[in-house]
DNA sequence: AATATCAGTATACTTTTGTATACTGAACAT
DNA sequence: ATGTTCAGTATACAAAAGTATACTGATATT
C-alpha cells in the first residue's frame, strides 16, 4: 500500500514522491468526465461493439462514445480489436488495467456510502448544513 | 467490501444497487476538478488558513479557492471555523470524511502506478500504442 | 498618515467539456 | 432499387470549468 498519508502528513517529512502525484493524476484522468465510468460499466457487463455501448450508455451520443472510446484507448483503458470479415466487426474490450480499475471503483463507492451515513449522523446532531451531493 | 463486479458482471445477475451508484458519483464529484486533490492535500499536509491555502496551492487564484472550499464545506469534507478574536481568525479543517478519503487516494495511487508498469511492459512487447497521460 | 495583511468578492474573459442534429459509406436484406 | 444496420464523422452550439486582474473592508504595523 502506497500511505499517501505518510508523505503528505508534514511538512519537513519526506516529500511526497513525484510518481506518486502521476500515478494519481493518470487516475483521476481516466475516471473523470461524465461518461467515462458509465462506459467502463457497460464494458465490465459484457457490452463490445459500438452499437451496444451507444445502447446501454443511456443518452450519449455517438460524437461522445466515439471520442471517449478514443481516449480510453489512448490511455490503454480499452482495445479496440478490428475483424476483418464481411461485414466488419469491431470491438472493444477492457485491457488487464481496464478490468482492475474496478478496485478503485469499490474503495469509492465504499468510501462514499460511509461519508453518507457520517453526513446523516451529524446533520442528526443538530448542525444544519447545506449539501450538495450529499443530503 | 463493496465489490461493485459482482454487481456489473452480468446482465441476467443482480443490478448494481442504486446506493452504490450515489455514493460512486459523490466520491467523484468531492475530487473531480483540477483543484479539489491539491487542496485536501494541503489541508491534510496541516494548511488551514485561507492565506496559507493560497500559498500551498500553487498557481490557484483566490476566486477559485474560495469557490472550491464553499463546495467542500458543503459536501461536509470541510469545516470552516472562525475565530472572534481580533483581528478575526478563520481556519479551515478537513472532517473525518475529508481525512478518511485519503483511503481513495491511496487506490487511486496503487491502481496508477500498476497501470504504469503494465503499459510500459506491453510496449516493450513491440506494439506502439500512443499514450496521452502515460508514457 | 501611509502601507501591509487577511479573507475574500467582482467583472470579464478563455478554455474545456458536453449537446444537438445531420450526415457518410460500406455491406447486407428484401 | 430501396431501406436498414454498423461504425462512426462533421458542424454548430451551449454550458461548465477555470483564468486574469482588480478591488473591498476590516484590522494591524511603521
Amino acid at each position: 500500500m502506497s500511505d499517501f498519508k505518510d508523505f503528505i502528513g508534514s511538512e519537513k517529512g519526506p516529500q511526497c514522491p513525484r510518481v506518486y502525484i502521476l500515478a494519481l493524476t493518470d487516475t483521476l484522468n481516466v475516471i473523470s468526465g461524465k461518461w467515462k465510468l458509465p462506459i467502463i460499466a457497460a464494458l465490465l457487463r459484457g457490452a463490445n461493439r459500438f452499437k451496444d455501448l451507444l445502447d446501454s450508455t443511456e443518452k450519449i451520443t455517438p460524437r461522445m462514445l466515439s471520442k471517449e472510446l478514443k481516449e480510453l484507448e489512448m490511455n490503454s483503458i480499452v482495445e479496440r480489436k478490428v475483424y476483418n470479415q464481411m461485414p466488419v466487426l469491431i470491438e472493444y474490450r477492457l485491457t488487464k488495467s481496464g478490468k482492475d480499475i474496478a478496485n478503485v471503483i469499490d474503495s469509492m463507492i465504499d468510501w462514499g456510502m460511509v461519508h453518507r451515513t457520517q453526513v446523516i449522523t451529524n446533520s442528526d446532531t443538530g448542525e444544519e448544513k447545506v449539501n450538495k451531493t450529499v443530503g
